[in-house]
DNA sequence: ACCGGGTGTCATCAA
DNA sequence: ACTTGATGACACCCG
């Protein structure tokens, strides 16, 4: 077992340099990426995975450092660590021919001990490896989680938000057991380690990826069989996912450490926050994106990978976040970063340096996990982790936009709930947007610094896009994708953005967050402000009108956090909901409006069956009258046998049925009557 | 400040 | 068992 050496032994150089990041929180980009000035890691990170990692209830690093390596930041003192020959880092990357391995684990646990403000650097690094592992996407790690316990005075366990006291005890317990489980991975032997060099050896075989790629995919996924959800469209889809991949992680994007080395040696350490991208990277930037030189990696890369594992590890292994109180506090760091961003992106119009981000997450993980192998796609926790630090927010913070209260999954905007936590975002946040007060203003805050810090992030979504669009060849019979390459600005058909987001923006509340959100973000409605937050590859659209059986082959055939998941069916089910509300009233409206056209009509029919009536009336009073007229007439001209007049008061017409006319004297008829009168009632 | 209309969302039920 | 549609109820916002 190879024991893991702190690199800050060789001089301290970059501890040196985490304290003043931690102090001063600036340039984290470029810092972070400068701890290649300082003398060569000792031990190729990856050594840690494949260790075997910790077993013990305490921090996974402590057995290390009970064997004398790596420890607690609390345990570790530079002094005690013996130097390791210079360039034997060097050396071993430039014999797997493995860029950015240690640098990115080194920067995740860079970037977690800055952030966290704590000198616990080991849970940093054992976070970033952890958050590495389960960054491939797999996750298979997770199920261990519960076997770890959680460390001991761990001072993000004094988490206050209700999501993450509900995570505390297990959030420690989430890297270790990645580790664990990527060190138990590493069990099957260094054919894994190779097989993962091969799988991310773009920089110079880039045109064997896709099958160097996919046979390793092939094998691992072989033996994780139990672990990975085995889609049966997975392998056969993977040569493209792989191709494509090829395409953003390929060649072009690959440099060799040493070149780094190279390159930094000639900085002067104190002179770090002076280095500019123009400094550091000879020759044009932008030439360099679309080079294959290997300086075409952007120092945008490199923040993004930071940012990703400092996020990754800040997640459970059960894909909910937890917080960390004091990288809550101390987020100087992250606005700075987002700050240069923003002057990178000014400073190189046209690259979009975040755009690159998932590039170096790519080789990253295939680095530290053989989960990656088959997962070369950018993992969305990459992206929302990346998303959570480039822009100053803390994850907890993008829980938080799914703890609003006024939604079913606890996702809505509520200004009751945030007093607390968001008091302690705006320690920073405000530093960019002026006091926020308010929950929706923390989503307006995520959201703006997202669009700020990110930038251009979503203005090439399809560098973004690592999930396998393509093979969701159901869902592409079924809608036209004009979503297809994932615009995260998810910026809905006019008709959708008319009935959503226009709607939506009626919403004061919404528009309170909305201030602080720029013109992109100002368009987008809640569930699509969540989306781009959370990063999930589709549109809202897409997730709504998409046909079950292709929404559920999606779920399926991508790796998605339960977060996700869940906010992937919420925004389906309210989606749906929403059409549905809106057909329902207008379909009420149209039910009331037909009712009130009937009562029209009904009403003019009533006023002409009233002047029917009484035109018959009038009728039939003219009928009476002239009946009365012809029966007086009739009785004057009658004379009873003695010649006399017949009184009509005494005697009555009566027609027979054959025709006859009969004088009859009133008594017999009233008699008559109550007879058949009476014998009805008797019947 | 109040009111009515519009909208989103949730809970619930039924198909 | 799950999905979907329908709908009442509620909250919120806007004019």
């Amino acid at each position: 077992m190879k024991y893991l050496k702190p690199w800050w032994s060789d001089g301290g150089g970059l501890l040196h340099l985490t304290v003043l990041l931690s102090l001063a929180g600036l340039r984290l980009d470029l810092d972070l990426d400068l701890y290649l000035l300082l003398p060569p890691p000792t031990l190729l990170w990856d050594e840690l995975l494949l260790a075997g990692g910790p077993t013990s209830s305490t921090y996974a690093l402590s057995p290390f450092a009970a064997s004398g390596g790596w420890g607690r930041a609390d345990q570790l003192h530079p002094k005690s660590r013996e130097p390791e020959p210079e360039g034997r880092l060097l050396r071993e990357v430039r014999a797997l021919g493995v860029p950015f391995i240690p640098r990115t684990r080194v920067d995740a646990w860079l970037v977690h001990s800055v952030a966290a403000g704590d000198a616990d650097g080991a849970h940093g690094l054992l976070g970033a490896t952890a958050s590495a592992a389960s960054a491939g996407g797999v996750g298979a790690g997770v199920e261990d989680s519960s076997q770890a316990a959680p460390g001991d005075g761990d001072p993000r366990a004094a988490a206050s938000s209700p999501v993450a006291a509900g995570e505390e005890e297990r959030a420690p317990a989430g890297p270790t057991a990645q580790v664990l489980d990527a060190g138990g991975r590493a069990n099957q032997g260094s054919e894994v380690l190779r097989e993962r060099h091969e799988a991310v050896d773009h920089s110079s075989q880039n045109e064997e990826n896709e099958q160097r790629v996919s046979s390793a995919q092939e094998r691992s996924q072989k033996n994780e069989e139990s672990k990975i959800a085995n889609n049966p469209d997975w392998e056969a889809e993977k040569p493209t996912e792989s191709s494509n991949e090829g395409a953003l992680n390929g060649t072009d994007t690959a440099f060799s450490l040493e070149d780094l080395f190279q390159m930094f040696s000639s900085q002067p350490e104190n002179s770090l926050e002076g280095i500019s991208l123009e400094d550091t990277f000879p020759g044009n930037i932008n030439d360099g994106v679309n080079s294959s030189i290997h300086y075409n990696v952007n120092f945008s890369q490199a923040i993004s990978q930071d940012v990703n594992l400092h996020e990754a590890m800040l997640r459970c292994p059960d894909n909910t976040f937890r917080r960390e109180p004091v990288a809550r506090t101390s987020q100087e760091p992250f606005l700075h970063l987002h700050s240069q961003n923003t002057n990178s992106e000014q400073n190189l119009p046209g690259t979009n340096l975040t755009g690159f981000f998932p590039l170096v997450g790519n080789q990253m993980r295939n680095l530290t996990s053989q989960d990656l192998l088959y997962d070369l796609d950018l993992n969305i926790f990459d992206e929302i982790n990346l998303m959570s630090l480039a822009t100053g927010f803390d994850p907890m913070e993008v829980a938080q936009l799914f703890e609003e209260p006024d939604s079913d999954s606890g996702l809505s905007l509520n200004s009751s709930h945030n007093s607390t936590s968001v008091t302690k975002s705006n320690s920073s946040h405000s530093v960019c947007e002026g006091a926020t007060g308010s929950n929706s203003d923390l989503e307006s805050l995520s959201h703006h610094d997202l669009e700020g810090a990110v930038g251009g992030y979503y203005a090439e979504p399809s560098k973004l896009c690592h999930m396998d669009h393509r093979s969701n060849s159901d869902f592409h019979g079924d809608l036209t994708f004009q979503h297809v390459f994932h615009n995260h600005t998810y910026h809905l058909q006019p008709s959708a953005v008319e009935s959503t987001s226009t709607s939506f923006s009626r919403h004061g509340k919404s528009q309170k967050s909305r201030r602080y959100l720029n013109d992109t973000d100002r368009n987008l409605s809640r569930d699509e402000r969540r989306a781009k937050a959370l990063h999930i590859p589709f549109s809202v659209d897409e997730i709504v009108r998409m046909p079950v059986d292709s929404f559920n082959n999606m779920l399926s055939r991508h790796y998605l956090t339960d977060l996700q998941v869940s906010l992937i069916r919420d925004i389906r089910r309210r989606g749906k909901n929403k059409v549905a509300a809106q057909n329902c009233r207008k379909r009420k409206l149209d039910i009331i409006l037909n009712l009130e056209d009937d009562v029209c009509n009904l009403q003019a029919k009533r006023e002409i069956l009233k002047r029917e009536r009484a035109r018959h009336n009038k009728a039939i009073n003219t009928m009476k009258q002239k009946l009365h007229e012809l029966y007086h007439d009739i009785f004057s001209m009658l004379r009873d046998d003695e010649g006399r007049p017949v009184n009509p008061n005494q005697y009555v017409l009566q027609c027979s049925q054959d025709g006859s006319v009969l004088i009859v004297p009133k008594e017999l008829v009233t008699s008559g009557h109550k007879k058949e009168n009476h014998k009805g009632k008797r019947k």
